[in-house]
RNA sequence: GCGGGUGUGCCGGAGUGGUCAAACGGGACAGCCUUAGGAGCUGUUAGCUUAGUGCUUACGAAGGUUCGAAUCCUUUCACCCGCACCA
């Protein structure tokens, strides 16, 4: 029975209450190495930390403690993310003001937070919904655009028809609104703000390779960004050129159409006087079908009524429009070479339009020669029907095609990357404005650097369109450039923007006069450890990349990657493995684990659940058994009696710490725990001495702060175990030697167990008859024998004792059976 | 369609060439302790067999490599995630 009651809701108060007033987390620049961990801030919701908050940021917790004690001067800032049209939603909803509702959010965030035992340096606190905070939001855009990267253009553009605004090529998942997974995203013609983020593309790429990140983070964004080579080639329509894409130029002998996008901003230029009616047809039929839909639908085109001149050969060709060429990819116009494409065979077929083949596999059975074939063939091959590069091998003429046009000014290598400038214009209002302003003299016009920041105007109707517009006084403003009458910008920037750069902000957070001090910040960032979910691969961790960059050739940053090693943590999903979804019914909220179990329980099951970087289900029991352990280690050491030190306890010591601090570094904290578990039990067995004892305290304290932290103080120890030492492992104390002989013993417990059972005995006494060498190890065993097999008597004899020899306490001779290692057994 | 991942005992999950019938936790069962216990301690928990043994069957399924595979290869099925007509 316990002795010493474990009250966890006293303990956690305390060292809650004495870690604020000691600012024990506080980080000041200092000689020590540095260590920058951060957690993905959170959006402050008014439902408060869901189970996914309280994983992720125990895991950064975890680490930064450990990093802390390993000596390091370790940053571990948090911030919230309290832009956004969640807010906006949930205010609205609510009848009060985003403002408030936001605040509210963060104080209840906050009160949650600290009840974790998060270790987080509160002084530099950051909001991106203060003023202060996204006056540099608004700095970098205007910084942006005096360098030519945020700018306005007109496109086809994703519109969430619940969110009333438009969304990011990032924030489109499956056709649907990253926020409403019912809701289809719809297609609108807008003009709309974008950062060139695609300036960066090839950087962005190659910056990949020196990242310690998972390699299937590195894949997805590299195939995010999706750098494909190929040629731009031009082609001749009415007398002008049009440039298309191709990585296929060596069958451009093969083409014999073109398809230009339908939503292609010049498409009407391309449309003859007898063809308009069809297009249009083609286009209103296509207008109003969602993003999901086109997905889905078949190719479809319709004849534009021009035709062009194939550069290589002046062949006439008809120029389509088609419903399954990207617009904004490349030019927005392809070249179909039906034999050789898939989608361009299927089109072809549609419309009776002719395949010419132009590249011969080298196996022509799989194909029909007399101008039909069944299918595209992709591959490469030799190139036939090609004029003068008949017989050239397809890989070869790529580049020979390409050189042979260049000369004649007609084409060229190029590279396309999927990558989008990044949409950033939100048509809500919580959010940052976009610091610019529309004069009727003077356009588009910056506002000055020195009045930032706009300030969100409190006062605005929410309903239809955008709250922004309804405040007239702050909308009307005169031009910054002529002073006469001009309006501004009402659009918001969209939320990534805020957590592109946050991570800089939070080593110099109150500077006024700069975005922030260099200096700090080169010193702290950039992020040794990032830790998130994998949501976030292809759209924060892309945008931060980017900005990091852009105030890195700003001159402001010494470095140009924003996290050096990123962990992707699991998705805790409900018990039934779905979502944990209100709607489901199978959200369980930690606070509530708290106060049933603690924190140090919650933290301790969240990690023993599974590997963190694995998808698992959350069961509520094994915060139970967390619990139970924990009471075991407070009684434990509550009622800690010294014994002396053991080689054998040394050595198991010190192998645990040298495994725990591996695990702990590679995120293996299920395994940390298990190794944690097995020395508690051989501690709380055989008793250890007090600083052996306290090297385990150490370990446990990264998952169970409050705890371990209130045992070190009853052991005596002056100051925080939060900024103690962590263990360090002297390998010549670790001897194998004692994990055989446990094992050993451990097997005779078990050979008395089974003769037990195939005797059909319970109470019995045992004789072992152990080689002489081993009599004193099994003698010292013989209580944990006696535990393990529950025999009353067990008595210890050499083989060659005289009594054994004899008979006397061997009546059935089973001292021959004796082995090293493993010693004969007699019941009676 | 393309890319990534997962599939282990009653359950959650370790384990990536032998030391695996498989860590650790949970559950169940049995025993101990106890006035009592929703606390603690111990054992059992694939099947058969056995004085501490041996065998069979098992790591989604089927083949293969190997002296030897949960672990490597091939095919296949199921589920999850990401991208989605990017020319």
């Amino acid at each position: 029975m316990a002795k010493t009651d474990y009250d966890f809701k006293k303990i956690e108060s305390r060292w809650q209450k004495n870690w604020t007033s000691e600012k024990v987390f506080e980080s000041k620049k200092s000689k020590k190495p540095k260590f920058y961990v951060l957690d993905m801030f959170p959006y402050p919701s008014g439902t408060g930390l869901h189970m996914g908050h309280a994983f992720v940021f125990s895991l950064g917790d975890i680490f930064a403690r450990f990093k802390r004690l390993q000596g390091f001067n370790v940053l571990y800032p948090i911030g919230y993310d309290a832009l956004g049209l969640p807010a906006e939603n949930a205010a609205i909803k609510a009848g009060v003001h985003p403002k408030e509702y936001t605040n509210k959010s963060i104080a209840n965030f906050m009160k949650q937070q600290k009840a974790m035992g998060w270790s987080y340096d509160w002084s530099r606190m950051v909001n991106t919904s203060s003023p202060e905070f996204y006056k540099w939001d608004q700095w970098i855009f205007l910084k942006m655009y005096e360098k030519g990267l945020a700018y306005r253009k007109k496109s086809s553009v994703n519109w969430c028809p619940k969110c009333q605004t438009v969304l990011a090529n990032e924030q489109v998942h499956d056709g649907k609104c990253w926020r409403h997974e019912d809701t289809n995203v719809e297609v609108k013609h807008l003009e709309q703000w974008y950062l060139k983020i695609t300036d960066y593309a090839q950087e962005l790429l190659e910056g990949l390779e020196k990242l310690n990140w998972s390699d299937n983070a590195k894949l997805r964004q590299r195939n995010w960004i999706g750098r494909s080579e190929g040629s731009e080639i031009l082609f001749e329509i009415n007398g002008k050129p049009w440039s298309v894409f191709t990585t296929r130029p060596d069958t451009i002998y093969g083409v014999t159409f073109l398809v230009v996008s339908a939503q292609h901003s010049e498409l009407i230029n391309l449309v003859s006087e007898e063809q308009e009616g069809e297009v249009k047809k083609f286009l209103k039929k296509l207008k109003g079908v969602s993003e999901k839909q086109m997905e889905e639908a078949e190719k479809e085109g319709v004849f534009t009524g021009s035709y062009a001149l194939n550069p290589i050969n002046g062949e006439k060709i008809p120029v389509y429009a088609g419903n399954f060429v990207v617009a904004d990819y490349g030019s927005g116009m392809v070249m179909a070479v039906p034999a050789h494409d898939k989608r361009d065979f299927e089109f072809a077929e549609k419309y009776g339009i002719p395949v010419k083949v132009v590249v011969e596999p080298k196996d022509y059975e799989i194909y029909e020669r007399d101008g039909q074939i069944p299918q595209a063939y992709e591959g490469e091959g030799t190139l036939v029907n090609s004029g003068e590069f008949n017989g050239m091998e397809s890989v070869k003429a790529k580049v020979e095609i390409t050189k042979f046009l260049e000369k004649k000014k007609l084409g060229k290598k190029t590279i396309q990357f999927r990558l989008r400038d990044w949409l950033i214009s939100r048509q809500r209002y919580w959010g940052t404005p976009i610091p610019m302003v529309y004069c009727d003299e003077c356009g588009i016009v910056p506002v000055e650097e020195k009045n930032l920041p706009i300030v969100l105007p409190d006062k605005v109707t929410f309903g239809k369109g955008n709250p922004l517009t309804t405040n007239e006084k702050w909308v009307n403003t005169n031009c910054p450039k002529c002073g006469g009458k001009a309006r501004r910008e009402t659009d918001t920037m969209d939320t990534f923007a805020n957590s592109s750069w946050y991570y800089l902000r939070y080593a110099d957070p109150e500077n006024d006069k700069k975005i922030f001090n260099s200096d700090d910040v080169n010193y702290w960032a950039p992020i040794d450890q990032y830790i998130g979910g994998p949501e976030h691969i292809t759209a924060h961790l892309i945008y931060v990349r980017f900005y990091t960059k852009f105030l890195r050739d700003l001159g402001l940053l010494e470095f140009d990657e924003p996290a050096l090693r990123y962990f992707t943590q699991g998705i805790i999903h409900g018990s039934d493995g779905e979502k944990m979804s209100k709607s489901g019914g199978n959200v369980v909220e930690p606070f509530e684990t708290i106060k049933n179990f603690g924190a140090d329980s919650l933290r301790l099951a969240l990690v023993s659940l599974a590997s963190p970087d694995k998808d698992t289900n959350w069961d509520e029991k094994i915060v139970d058994g967390s619990h139970r352990f924990l009471r075991r280690v407070y009684d434990y050491f509550s009622n800690f009696k010294p014994d002396k030190t053991a080689a054998k306890t040394e050595s198991k010591v010190n192998m645990t710490i040298k495994g725990v601090s591996e695990d702990v570094e590679n995120f293996r904290h299920n395994l940390a725990v298990i190794k944690l578990r097995q020395l508690f039990d051989y501690l709380s067995v055989n008793g250890s001495d007090k600083k052996n004892a306290e090297k385990f305290l150490l370990m446990l304290h990264i998952y169970c702060p409050f705890v371990t932290e209130e045992l070190w103080n009853k052991m005596g120890n002056k100051g925080f175990i939060s900024l103690a030492k962590w263990p360090e492992v002297d390998g010549k104390k670790i001897d194998a030697r004692f994990e055989k002989e446990d094992e050993n013993v451990r097997k005779v417990a078990s050979d008395i167990n089974n003769i037990k059972k195939v005797l059909n005995k319970d109470k019995v006494k045992v004789s072992l008859y152990a080689v002489p060498s081993e009599v004193e190890l099994f003698r010292n065993a013989i209580d944990t024998i006696k535990t393990l097999s529950g025999s009353a008597v067990l008595e210890v004899y050499a083989v060659n004792d005289a009594k054994v020899k004899s008979g006397e306490v061997d009546p059935e001779g089973k001292a021959k059976k004796a082995k090293p290692g493993k010693p004969g057994i007699y019941l009676e």
